[in-house]
RNA sequence: GCUGGCGUAGCUCAAUUGGUAGAGCUCCUCACUUGUAAUGAGGUUGUUGUGGGUUCAAGUCCUAUCGCCAGCUCCA
């Protein structure tokens, strides 16, 4: 039969058993399990009715997944052999790019444990060691397992509540385990153990502490290598690593944890970024809005977040005997400026946005260098509007969205509508128009969407959008959130044509989500090689000997008068040593000046990737930057 | 918050079984006046995260605390 076919199998033989003679041999070298519809099985499934099959082969997903599930059950054998049975098991599942298995043992792993586990593993994976499957009554698999004192088993068991469970033997190790598993070991190609770290039994921090082991297998060692040089990749492009390097932002024991200190070339990347968020909002029709970083406990109640956002937030200070908490969110500030003044319906939609800097309680061992913070700016904005303009407005919003991170490089999307959640607030007529205008904006985008299932928040339903970095990681940056609780509690209305009062729709939006985060991912997405409209330094004068001084001194004056980001080097050092240095740095162009230049009044450009253009004049230079930048930036 | 690992100069790191800290880069000085990825010489730099303790002696051991890292957890 040939790849990718299909083939009807007959009750009462084994997948392996019915599928093997019909395939070719080299196909059975590069067949691991089948499908039977969406389910995965492997060989030795036993078909109890006539059953369309179709084989997993090396190359597929599944195949994969069916490979780090068996290459995790090798590892705890290996576990086993090295360190004995008084190692409990857990789980050990396939995870996305690799693997894990849980253990309970009281001494913890060490590196020099996992070239012990790895060289067991490699002996186990030569032995060709066939993964049989059989089932069991639950009574007697609790009992066996009660009798080896593997009590994460045991639960297992018990919570599944089933007559009988499966087992798969390897070796001398036989686990619970649904499957499905390679044909045998011998699949194992290439694998390596990456870390270990703690994990709670069930995820519960109430519960017992196991050592969970993370490792990754391939089919193919060069596809090893691969995700190896994208991890080191990774590592290269750590915003916390370039952030130093580059001198964009700092954090401070002293200061606090979770808390940025932006430095001058980070502030002005964040200016740049934020001028040009405020100069689109502006074209979008929006106002921009300033509000406090505190405000009156009073508010916080009225709003809701003392009742269910309070771990979040940050004790409340005394001023003149009133409480005061740091703000968690600015929808209050903005609903604040609404109820200022009584609104018409025909002033609505109101668009108002805000760069506004939120404190929120994170968790010690969440923060993360730019991404997990607890004091972070939101690129925020709430639209106010009448039902009727619900759908326009998220079209808009969504116009808005995709423009901005098109612009900084971003476009490939997930996203995502999630509906109302069984615990929530506002009618079913609400949430049913509120859902379909969401949906109707999206497609009216001719933007693909998955629907998350009562995955909304309670006040309303919500779009979700990822970006994908250059790496092929996805991150969840852009929130649009419908709301039908904060109106009410703060008794927003609007007077109507009929004279009478009516309640706004309120929509949240973040695009960005959070700006310092936003960085953290443009940082890793760049590998800090910024395109010039938000490169924080765009150019740097290097001059061959003190006698180019002053006229570097001018260009850089001159420069620095037009706008251009420009610093100067005019040390008395060797070329070769500035332009290293500019080149560390990641300056876009370095504008070479020598007796040549000086005589000439020009500049000679030297780019990034090493090549030269020719010398031109300065104002040439500052034109040529301004048309990049204009290119880049969109106008 | 929890588990494990870690904390030495501004940065990156070194200090044999406990024996009063060292290198490169940075920075400063001098010489060199240099044309496309590191010129040479000299010099400064630390209460070894912080507080206790053990010891004749602690960067090394114990303890508390702060912070960092990998995860877990959390993220209406």
């Amino acid at each position: 039969m040939k790849d990718g076919e299909s083939v009807t199998i007959p009750a009462g033989s084994s997948v392996q058993e019915a599928l093997l003679p019909l395939i070719s041999n080299k196909q059975r070298k590069q067949t691991v399990a089948a499908k039977i519809g969406d389910e995965l099985v492997d060989f030795t499934t036993l078909l109890t009715k006539d059953t369309v099959l179709t084989p997993v082969q090396i190359g597929t997903d599944e195949a994969l997944e069916v490979l780090r599930h068996s290459t995790a059950h090798i590892m705890a054998l290996a576990v086993r052999d090295v360190f004995g049975t008084d190692v409990k098991i857990a789980i050990g599942p396939s995870i996305e790019n690799g693997f894990y298995y849980d253990f309970a043992r009281t001494e913890p792993f060490t590196p020099e444990d996992f070239e012990k586990i790895e060289a067991r593993m490699t002996q186990l994976v030569r032995e060709a060691l066939p993964f049989k499957r059989t089932e069991i009554a639950s009574s007697a698999a609790i009992e066996k397992f009660k009798a080896e004192d593997e009590k994460y088993k045991v639960e297992l068991i018990e919570d599944l509540g089933v007559e009988t469970v499966s087992f798969y033997h390897v070796g001398e190790f036989t686990d619970l385990c649904r499957g499905p598993h390679l044909p045998n070991s011998s699949f194992i190609k290439s694998f390596k153990l990456l870390r270990v770290a703690g994990a709670y039994w069930r995820g519960d921090e109430k519960r017992d502490v196991l050592q969970r082991i993370y490792g990754t297998a391939f089919f193919d060692k060069k596809d090893l290598k691969k995700y190896l040089a994208s991890i080191e990749e990774a590592k290269k492009r750590d915003h916390r690593k370039l952030g130093k390097e580059l001198e964009l932002f700092t954090i401070k024991d002293e200061i606090g944890p979770g808390l940025i200190l932006w430095q001058p070339k980070g502030a002005q990347l964040r200016r740049l970024i934020e001028d040009f968020w405020k100069d689109e909002h502006y074209r979008h029709d929006y106002e921009l809005l300033y509000t406090p970083h505190i405000a009156r406990q009073d508010l916080w109640k009225t709003s809701g977040h003392l009742d269910f956002y309070s771990e979040n937030m940050y004790s409340p200070m005394l001023i003149d005997d009133v409480k005061y908490q740091l703000k968690p969110m600015n929808c209050p500030f903005h609903i604040g400026v609404f109820n200022s003044a009584k609104r018409s319906y025909k002033d609505l939609p109101v668009r108002w946005c805000e760069l506004g800097t939120v404190y929120r309680y994170e968790r010690a061992g969440a923060l993360h260098g730019l991404l997990r913070v607890r004091g972070f700016t939101q690129d925020d904005a709430h639209i106010f509007c009448t039902p009727d303009q619900l759908e326009d407005e998220i079209f808009n919003i969504l116009d808005l969205n995709l423009h901005i991170l098109q612009t900084f490089g971003f476009p490939e999307y997930e996203i995502f509508l999630s509906t109302r959640p069984e615990k929530s607030v506002g009618t079913d007529k609400n949430w049913d128009k509120s859902t379909e205008a969401l949906k109707l904006a999206l497609e009216k985008k001719g933007l693909d969407y998955t629907i998350d299932p009562g995955e909304g928040v309670f006040y309303g339903p919500k779009i979700d959008i990822k970006i994908k970095d250059q790496l092929g990681r996805s991150w969840q940056c852009s929130t649009i959130q419908v709301d039908f609780n904060l109106p009410e509690r703060f008794k927003m209305s609007y007077t109507g044509a009929d004279n009478s009062d009516h309640q706004p729709i309120m929509i949240h939006r973040a695009l960005m989500g959070s700006l310092e985060r936003f960085i953290g991912i443009l940082i890793e997405h760049y590998a800090g090689v910024f395109p010039l409209w938000f490169a924080p330094v765009q150019a740097r004068i290097l001059n061959i000997t003190d006698d180019q001084a002053e006229y570097s001194e001018g260009v850089y004056k001159n420069l620095r008068k037009l706008g251009i980001r420009i610093e100067k080097d005019l040390r008395n050092e060797k070329l070769n040593y500035k332009i290293r240095e500019a080149q560390v740095a990641k300056v876009p162009y370095m504008l070479i000046i020598g007796d040549k230049e000086k005589d000439e009044g020009t500049v000679t450009v030297r780019l990034r990737n090493g090549k030269n253009l020719p010398p031109m004049p300065v104002a040439d230079f500052a034109a040529m930057v301004d048309a990049e930048v204009k290119k880049g930036r969109g106008y």
